[in-house]
DNA sequence: CCCCTAATTGACACTCGTTCTCATTTATGA
DNA sequence: TCATAAATGAGAACGAGTGTCAATTAGGGG
């Protein structure tokens, strides 16, 4: 039984496609106001890439984003794919998620804070919200006299599905 | 005021040395045992990268290592200490640790697992240990019937002496 | 609506951490 | 001692991400 975590790194398709977390579709007209919060110029580049990490699943790699776009506007570079990413993320609009030394994946921040379970087998991400581990973090960090910013946290296992299949 | 995070990326000295987490060294003679343990056979190469990573502080990057390692043995190769880090993090002789997209950290694998909480300011690093966090984590995989394996926690935030000035 | 200008873009060279390759050396158990 | 598989060092290669720079473009002021 492989493991597909080394995989997706080099950008072989998940297996199991039925379960890739996906979000609703935002109405266009979102999109321009978005990168007008951003203070930024309204570009068809920018607005293909909102359009990208909208409509598809959640979680993607910036190769990912940029293929997707390059497929309906191929002449977009991937330096702008990355500068756009990292822009977004600068100011909170999208989430970086890590795992390991992978690519990173982001998302368009939602609007509740959740972490990820993610199975280590066929790649399935679970995300989940926990208050009680997030109040706990709080109080680690009040012990040590920490302003908390953010964290990482990402749990990893074997899925119901792989264990038994 | 400066994020150090990025900093440490490209090599440049923490700014605290005295708050680095350092450990006791272990007694000469374990290493070997180390080395067998893990199925492997006994080099010089070997016993000088569990030297280092014992008596040193903890949380090294390969290159630190490589760097130590290099002062006493020029010889050994750059793919060595790589290649033997991975081992050992692969039978969990060592932890890796990564924060952000920031080279590895390594530790050799204390006896009771902790997590980290990190200044963005200065770098230091402390640990912690949430029985309560790892209950909760381990319940939120049951929910969702995961077999959990691992987990990354890594809090992130600035610390007393930082914020004050 | 048209300019002007700063912002943005695309191509591609580059960095940097890490891994791979392969010829040579070495540890170890028979 | 020997045979052999494991380990090593040098350096090439890799992959994600960033920097550079000349060319293009968005959009506010006229
Ligand atoms: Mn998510
Ligand atoms: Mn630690
Ligand atoms: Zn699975
Ligand atoms: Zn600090």
């Amino acid at each position: 039984m492989e493991h597909i975590l080394p995989n997706l790194a080099k950008g072989r398709a998940p297996l199991e496609p039925e379960k890739l977390i996906r979000r609703e579709p935002l109405e266009p007209g979102t999109f321009k106001r978005m990168i007008r919060k951003m203070g930024l110029k309204v570009t068809q580049q920018r607005l293909a890439i909102l359009e990208s990490l909208s409509a598809g699943r959640a979680h993607v790699t910036a190769q990912e984003v940029f293929e997707t776009v390059n497929a309906r506007y191929p002449e977009i570079g991937f330096a702008t794919v990355y500068r756009f990413l990292r822009k977004m993320a600068e100011q909170k609009m999208v989430t970086e998620v890590r795992m390991g030394g992978l690519p990173a994946r982001y998302e368009l921040t939602p609007r509740r804070h959740h972490d990820h379970l993610t199975c280590k087998l066929c790649g399935q991400i679970v995300e989940f919200e926990s208050p009680q581990i997030e109040a706990l973090q709080e109080q680690v960090a009040k012990e040590h006299n920490f302003r908390l910013t953010h964290h990482v946290l990402e749990l990893y296992g074997d899925c119901a599905r792989c264990r038994t299949g």
